[in-house]
DNA sequence: CGGCTCGTTGAGGTCGGTCAATTCCTGTGG
DNA sequence: CCACAGGAATTGACCGACCTCAACGAGCCG
């Protein structure tokens, strides 16, 4: 379950430290913690929020099975990492989990692998979120789920999206009814197609990056 | 120059690593590298930028002597660290510098700890710029910088800060109108004092805390 | 002291938000 | 398998916070 950089009795010390959460969808994995937290999700797939007030919230990060999650305890926000479907999750107190991995350096890169990962897209969440128009959004969401969970289709790509129109709002800094209306722009642009509430078929990727507003890139896509 | 947590000569592997930067105040410090970049900012202070596009720039975070900082490789977007004022750093490659901290839990320590304080405070920006106000953004500013660079003054708190601001807008998602305003009320209201371009005295940290929309703590002022 | 950038202030425009009504999924139970 | 209920998503009309454009004034450097 845990990533397989360790042998197996150091597996178990590891083990020993975190506890199992198999939570439902719209579940809570970890809320209120009074410690900084690390999360290796299983499976499923989460959001990590934080509450601007009560009912203004933010979604700071989206996660998928394997991924390693750092959620904060609480400072100036209160975070919580909520599950968008069935989830099994382990969860750690932060410090315990560093110092054990002192002693061990792959355990140790591969958290320092998870933490630089998760500060890229944060950053570029804050690019997209602080800087771009609405339609940039959505695109720059959509690539950003292409290139996580997309599932290729010829040159084309399907996304089977875990998480509901409230969800990417909140992640973009927007409204239901933005995200909607962008969605349906792209869909008369011919971008994109929708089947049902969570299936969004990506028809031009080179379309999208450019309505993106990323940088030209010769041979990638993402 | 390098923090404290190494022998002398495992220093000096880490010095054979970087190349010393010695920038004016205005100058880059990084850019356009083709690999992501580890940089230890001994003295100074700096920015760092992502272009959305030639004319939009977001501030993606402020750095500030003592800090290690992680430049990503250009991807969606590129990025550069600039200096706010005259500073010296050390410029790594990250890859390289990561192998060799491998050997040295202190130093691995280290790097994680940096880089999970700056996922934290790229996090919060994420909240902020998503979720808040132009005023309530700019009081979040405020005491972000209060806790960072802020000089006591009694129960108030000085602050001298070396970016313009532009640089505060394109850190807030805001424009430098919208800064000049939301200040000058944040005065009318008796929270602020401002002397010159770049000093402002915080008058009320509690009350600019509340104004920010951040959880309330019994005891801290952060 | 002069020049010039940076910051402030004002007037008007726009993108996305808000409120409200309608339609469409989806999962539940017959 | 189909009908139904209830929430989710879409669509439309209007509004407002922030942006844009422009002019003015203040601070910093030579």
């Amino acid at each position: 379950m845990l990533p397989s950089v360790a042998a197996d009795e150091v597996l178990a010390q590891f083990e020993a430290l975190g506890r199992l959460r198999i939570v439902a969808s719209g579940g809570s994995i970890v809320a209120e913690e009074s410690e900084d937290t690390l999360v290796y999700l299983a499976s499923g797939a989460a959001k990590l929020v934080a509450f601007a007030s009560q009912d203004r919230e933010q979604v700071v990060a989206f996660h998928f099975a394997g991924d390693l999650i750092s959620v904060p305890a609480p400072r100036a926000h209160a975070y919580a990492l909520l599950a968008l479907r069935a989830s099994e999750a382990i969860v750690f107190p932060a410090g315990e989990l560093l110092s054990v991995a002192h002693e061990h350096p792959a355990m140790m890169g591969r958290i320092v692998c998870s933490a630089y990962t998760s500060l890229r897209r944060s950053r570029e969440k804050s690019i997209v979120i602080g800087r771009k128009t609405a339609r940039e959004r959505v695109a720059c969401f959509l690539i950003s789920m292409a290139d996580r969970i997309g599932l290729p289709e010829g040159n084309r790509c399907v996304l089977h999206l875990p998480m509901s129109r409230r969800d990417i709002a909140d992640s973009l800094g927007l409204t239901i009814e933005t995200i909607s209306r962008q969605l349906g722009d792209l869909r008369g642009d011919g971008l994109i197609e929708t089947a049902g509430r969570s299936t969004i078929r990506l028809l031009d990727l080179a379309a999208l990056a450019a309505c993106a507003g990323h940088l030209i890139k010769q041979s990638s896509q993402i």
